[in-house]
DNA sequence: GTGAAAGCGCTAACAA
DNA sequence: TTGTTAGCGCTTTCAC
């Protein structure tokens, strides 16, 4: 058994060196006013000379904040994606926004994993607030609408963000503008000449899939151009994706270009694309929503929707923390744009092309 | 401001629920002996029924244990690869590995990262250190082998594991059979029948590199082959990697295979190979290391070693609770055995050949 | 502006 | 086997 640990420098010893009050130290710590610059200069100096460096379980214990922000992410939907190592980088890029964002304020982001769809979300969620007491708690997709969780949050006083949720109601509502971002892809593909534009949606139970329909509805009707027989949804795996791409290649007159909700049913789509003998792009544009890793690497690699998602989360622990340290934040929504990288999957169409 | 939060449900509370001292509750929690069945059981129930979790804060306050593991990554590296979005998983397969395990014993991983080429790294880990106050450090390489963070671990009396790393010394040994991985990749290349097969070897301040070429040194001895003019060496880049190509491929003869000691290292190789007019695997075969998912979405996909990262780090979480809980632990190293996933960049030798 | 007090939720040491 | 006591390191009162 490891013997007792304890703090080897303490608010204690640092009062002692600069002779002062353990209270003074603490204000010292916390940036409070009320405190002469040479008091503080000389606090701080015994500081950096003892090393000294607050224990956050004794801060949260001594009833301030725990400097814990938790993001809670669908366990399901996270361990498939590390176990099937198909390249989605969702939690690196959380972590990338979210943990360099947490650190310049002295604060540290845990990554924390529920089921969505469980009947004991509620007592793992309790769990982890109990267990860690977050001053705050990043909400993803699908958790972000869930009742169970918000409600819950509200009720033990803890701010949250909800990533990829719009609606109002209390957490911070921030996003990527996926109408936009919708209408983007659209309109670069109506833009090259085309006329026939399939969509891949993704499930209904993210806010976003509804979200990225209607920007390609807006732009197909701002275009001119019919919808009917062109929508055709999957659940963002593979498997639905090609499914959806079956249904939209067989249409007739087939579309030309396909917009994929994320990137795993744009795969699949090239992947069907390419077994039918059809060209990407000569035959068929493809645009693909996420821009994770690999589709820069597939063959040709993939015009894509890029998501911030970094920027996102960093925006989002910036607002929890604000709210923590009582600073005024406005209401929101949140929205980043979401840009298009135009890469070999997209073209022109051709002006005699009969389908 | 945020109202004060304090913890909703107690321990005082189940002490009271059920009838006895704060001691007997803390002892059920700790799961420690000398409790009554019946008292456990009573105990059991309040602590259900209320729906108590034990604050890690106050539980550290108290002398015990944070909960907390913290895993220990170079900031440079691993903020580049987030940026670079280059499909490098090594984080997801630490957090795979290390989260769930933690998780199956009621600890949180959390990811810190740090410098390592900086004069003020102990101070950085100092820091961690006072404000998390972990149970256990998992230190992954270049960090594994530096006698800074070693030590200063050491000092402090906190528990940790090297990934990576074999030497004796304290903390954990604990890494993936590197010479034997690169023995797999080569005897797999001498079996297709090639004689001369190139390696690229990593930098020098990881201690894998070595344990790599000796390795493929062994093989190749063992196969009657000789190594002169077919060892380069790189630091990971994929810069680095084509520099080492170029020295490679321009030999006379050519290698007909080349080892690479990672994936970036390895893709470009691959496209040094394509821009000569080299077929891969007809003019050149090429083994990768690490299997991050692009090697499966290049073309040809790369035939590679799989690092089985999760399970290492599984492995030290497993290791450092164990420590922690006073069971008793072996002595390690303790090494987890590397595998070779047959793809289409490795070919046999045409018997003709002639580079 | 600064200091002294009490207490956060828990565990270690001790006593019973 | 159980309960009691005294902290852990910090922040909040509330005095001065």
């Amino acid at each position: 058994m490891p013997p007792r640990r304890r703090q080897s420098v303490t608010i204690r010893h640092v009062a002692a060196d600069a002779g002062v009050s353990l209270q003074t130290v603490s204000r010292v710590i916390n940036k409070e006013p009320n405190v002469r610059p040479e008091m503080m200069e000389r606090v701080q100096a015994s500081i950096l000379k003892l090393g000294y460096v607050p224990s956050i379980a004794a801060q949260r214990m001594g009833g301030s904040r725990s400097y814990l922000i938790v993001a809670l992410n669908d366990r399901e939907r996270t361990i498939d994606g590390w176990r099937s190592r198909e390249g989605t980088d969702w939690v690196d890029q959380m972590l990338l926004g979210g943990m360099l964002t947490c650190a310049e304020y002295g604060y540290r982001l845990i990554v924390e994993l529920v089921d969505t769809h469980s009947d004991h979300i509620e007592r793992e969620l309790l769990g982890a607030i109990a267990a860690l007491q977050p001053d705050g708690v990043i909400l993803t997709p699908p958790h972000s609408e869930n009742p169970l969780i918000t409600r819950l949050l509200e009720a033990h006083g803890i701010s949250f963000a909800r990533i990829g949720s719009l609606k109002p109601g209390s957490g911070f509502p921030i996003s990527i503008d996926d109408e936009g971002a919708a209408r983007l892809a659209t309109e670069h593909l109506t833009a090259l000449g085309h006329r026939h534009i399939g969509f891949i949606a993704g499930p209904d139970d993210y806010e976003l899939s509804g979200l990225r329909v209607a920007g390609w509805r807006a732009s197909m009707a701002a275009a001119g151009l019919a919808c009917e027989g062109l929508l055709a949804q999957g659940d963002f795996t593979f498997a639905s994706g090609r499914a959806a791409a079956i249904a939209l290649l067989s249409r007739i007159p087939r579309p030309t270009a396909i917009v994929a909700s994320n990137d795993q049913m744009a795969l699949a789509t090239l992947e069907l694309a390419h077994e039918r003998g059809l060209d990407v792009p000569g035959d068929l544009s493809l645009v693909s929503f996420d821009d994770t890793p690999i589709v820069r690497f597939v063959r040709p690699p993939l015009t894509a929707i890029v998501q911030p998602i970094a920027d996102v989360t960093a925006r989002a622990v910036e607002l929890l923390i604000a709210e923590q340290s009582g600073r005024p934040v406005p209401d929101g929504p949140f929205i980043t744009p979401a840009s298009l990288v135009v890469r070999q999957s997209t073209g022109p169409i051709l002006p005699d092309h009969t389908p």
